[in-house]
DNA sequence: GTTGTATTCAACCAATCAGTTGAGGATGCG
DNA sequence: CGCATCCTCAACTGATTGGTTGAATACAAC
């Protein structure tokens, strides 16, 4: 389904334990061993998600003997923080244009709600 | 499961229709109808995500005699700006320490695209 | 080569999810 | 009232998901 990469972010960011590896691979790159140690699943589950973070772009891995150390890769989040930061401030622009309007005319509740036309 | 609120926001915009549903509703409020409009589901499917988004406490709906206009709700933008911020500036920073680190002991220059310790 | 450690693959299961159709509630209008 | 409009509830379906167990791979060490 969701194919773009915006989607496989969320998605991927949407489960606790998920969310909790990111957090600790922001402290540092971890093995899936370590990973995997804190949460009352079996080591498979916790490889399953890492590979959603990886397919996500979210953690990298490299190879040192056995072990696939894990790597945060930060820069997707500007993805995340862009869509984010342009929507939530398209709407608070709104709502302060809404208010200086609604101030404007000072009296007249406005009786018919005049919420349609999208045109940007 | 994911009954935390960031889990909740995150899954809800996991979803393409969903987040084009956000990116239209910070342009203004619209009704189910006038949001349904442009995609190829059923008018109950475009409820049912709306429902999703409010669950998530992205959206609110007030009552305008049969319709049901729905309004984006900012403010929930922040739980999720401030999660993502506070672990890629960890990974940033220590990104950085490891940087001066290397600098430090004059070791192989980690060269030229200095975003990644890539596996070669 | 055998053993041990770290990790993944494969098959399966239960739960959730995005979608459907069809009926039903709420409200405005003639 | 009867009827159309806007929307939601209920039941179902197929796909995805998070979890499991068990076998298999990759590598190091003995």
């Amino acid at each position: 389904m969701s194919d773009d990469g915006l989607s496989r972010v969320f998605s991927a960011l949407a489960d606790p334990i998920r969310r909790d590896i990111v957090a600790r691979l922001a402290a540092g790159d971890a093995t899936v061993n370590e990973l995997a140690e804190p949460y009352d699943v079996t080591l498979q589950a916790v490889s399953k998600h890492i590979r959603v973070l990886e397919d996500a772009g979210l953690v990298s891995r490299s190879r040192d003997a056995q072990r696939r150390p894990c790597h945060l890769e930060a820069e997707v989040f500007d993805l995340m923080t862009k869509w984010i930061e342009r929507y939530r401030r398209e709407a608070e622009d709104r709502f302060r244009r809404l208010d200086a309007v609604l101030e404007r005319m000072g009296e007249e509740p406005v009786t018919g709600t005049a919420t349609k036309e999208a045109a940007s």
